[in-house]
DNA sequence: ATTTGGCACTCTTTCCATTCGAGTGCTAAT
DNA sequence: ATTAGCACTCGAATGGAAAGAGTGCCAAAT
């Protein structure tokens, strides 16, 4: 059971069984790991270290008379261990920089979910972490009597907005006061400081009669409240069906409904900025993922934010490569995001921040 | 081959056809139709007008010594004249009317896409059309010496905005002149229209030597372009897999990807507000739709604009469900976005309309 | 004490032949 | 026209039998 029972030579045999079966999907025997492993033994040497390795608990057999596959333990031997950490290929790199780039600036979750799914051919999931992000100003813009804009800048940089319009007229210096006043009051609390009494009191110091301030107050509160939830995005997902392991077809629902539906709630502690995070099958505490595993990168966000960005696959699974690939994304998006230094495109040359990307009627 | 050559009967014989291969999924056979249609002959008078069908290309055989199944043909001559059009139940439209009330204001078109896959239990799309909005009128909000925020009314009333740092200073004056610059001779226009040429005179006019001017414009191009692509969203695709067509998985691979990734360029020529189009196997463009159908219903999302949105599924589809469900959530979607006359959600009491949905670190 | 060749054994997979059954098409009688 | 009857067809299901892959173990060899 301990890991120092495991011989070098059970360590080289692990080692091509789980590069066997990750390549083949299949059962390996005992002549196809003596075969690539290239050792000087026969394949009745192999076998009896094959069933050490199973008493240990690093294989096992699908039915008796099969070859072995490896368990939850051995692959985590094979990442921990084994593994060769070889890096990308210079193609690889750069397909993966010359795909962020493209895509600079807009929805740069969902291209970079996307880049890691086609990729590592397994479906990927993006999730921003949840700003904790306060009103750090309030902007009222006056449009006509009866409409104007609120504009709030947030603690982490973002600003959002929203259109009023009203079915009865206000003035002008109606709207400089309530700006004036939640300038003063709604700046830098979190939402259940946003009580009915507190817009009161700003209703009754703005001389506010008509009700804008609740509905300004209303639109505060869904702000403080949206940077909350993480909003992952799922891409990809019907990469699953080109898997053996998911020819399956209720497998295959099974856990794209669960991907699709879920809140991710499930995602682990995450791994510190550009660590890798390899879960491997039993490991997941999602009943749905027990036969899977989810490799994440997080990167940063920028502005105290971190994100993640992950794959999810069959426990045989090129962790090598996906790690590899995934670390190189996540960097690569820290690269853009964070520092943002760089020229934006367009007809700009400068750096620039914030949100642009509006959808709704 | 025309329709006229189908006798009553063989109408009712059809439609008990299709109704049974609806529900069953499997060829149908004289006794079945027989039992179904309640008739007054036999299984052989049966069979013989099921040959007549056949010859007229309505149905046809899998194999010899199989049941039948419609063919396009027969499906498009049920839906336009034999479908019995129930509507829905009460339990039904209450259910819908719920969810859409319930989602109201935030990723309305995301949460309509996800009913109407629940629904009807098919991968549902959902797209607005795209909005040829220009911009209305800029507000610059000056911020501190090195920032300052771009916030844009389109002309379909929507919001955008983004956050501008730059590394060296600026005054606020020079802001200010800007903001009258871009009033003066940006608005109103479409991307085409922005030039260098444009940029250079407005930069001249407001005095700007630092190149605010190319940032902004650069921002005010994107807003224009941003609005021209629909964005099309998809939602649960993985409901594919539960139907007895697609339990292939290389099918619903193709399908799935398809789905996915096209530009769903192929969406005919939308139906009128509160029409249905009902698109069937082979009537499709789209390779890849041939042997499916699409049911689209098409609502009014406001200022000039239209949406769409429809479910992909086998042939061997309940159009008179379908097509009533997405109807009846196409109109409720009509309801909220077009007159968006109700109080909102949350404190507020009064109508609101913009954009509330950023996202980006 | 480890390694090895050999061999019996176990299971799955594949293949074939057979049967089974649903459904048709045809014909002759009504 | 309709119908009962019957021969026919073709896929689906059934049931071994044979093949193949791989193991486990033992006795001999190193």
């Amino acid at each position: 059971m301990r890991r120092t029972d495991v011989t070098e030579r059970q360590k080289k045999i692990l080692a091509a069984l789980v590069e066997e079966y990750i390549a083949s999907a299949e059962p390996v025997g005992s002549k196809t790991v003596l075969e690539r492993a290239g050792l000087k033994c026969s394949s009745a040497t192999v076998r009896s270290e094959l069933a050490s390795l199973e008493k240990a608990g690093l294989l096992e057999q699908p039915h008796t008379s099969a070859g072995r596959i490896p368990t939850g333990a051995g692959y985590r031997l094979y990442v921990n261990e084994l593994m060769d950490r070889r890096g990308l290929t210079e193609e690889e790199t750069k397909r993966i920089n010359e795909a962020l780039a493209s895509s600079a600036g807009r929805d740069l979750f969902q291209d970079a979910g996307r880049l890691a799914s086609e990729e590592t051919s397994y479906p990927a999931l993006a999730v921003a972490s949840p700003a904790k992000a306060l009103i750090t100003r309030f902007d009222l813009i006056y449009l006509d009597s009866r409409s104007f804009i609120i504009v709030l800048l947030m603690s982490d940089s973002t600003v959002k907005n929203k259109l009023v319009r009203l079915p009865f007229s206000f003035e002008e210096a109606l709207v400089r006061r309530l700006n004036a006043a939640f300038n003063a009051s709604f700046t830098g609390i979190g939402r259940e400081a946003i009580t009915p009494e507190l817009i009161e009191s700003t209703e009754l110091g703005a001389g506010d009669t008509l009700g804008l301030a609740s509905v300004i107050a209303s639109f505060a509160a869904e702000a403080l409240a949206s940077g909350q939830r993480a909003e992952p995005v799922l891409m990809g997902s019907e990469s699953l069906l080109k898997i053996p392991e998911f020819r399956d077809s209720d497998k295959a629902h099974r856990l794209m409904s669960y991907l699709s539906g879920s809140e991710l709630a499930g995602l682990p502690s995450l791994p510190g900025s550009g660590d890798i995070k390899v879960l491997i099958g039993p490991e997941n505490v999602a009943e749905e993922l027990k036969d899977t595993s989810v490799v994440l990168a997080s990167y940063d966000a920028g502005d105290n934010m971190r994100g993640v960005i992950g794959v999810v696959g069959p426990t045989r699974m090129d962790y090598s490569k996906v790690a590899a690939k995934l670390s190189y994304i996540a960097a690569g998006l820290s690269r853009l995001l964070a520092g943002r230094s760089m020229p934006p495109q367009g007809f700009g040359k400068l750096m620039i921040k914030g949100d642009d990307t509006p959808h709704e009627g």
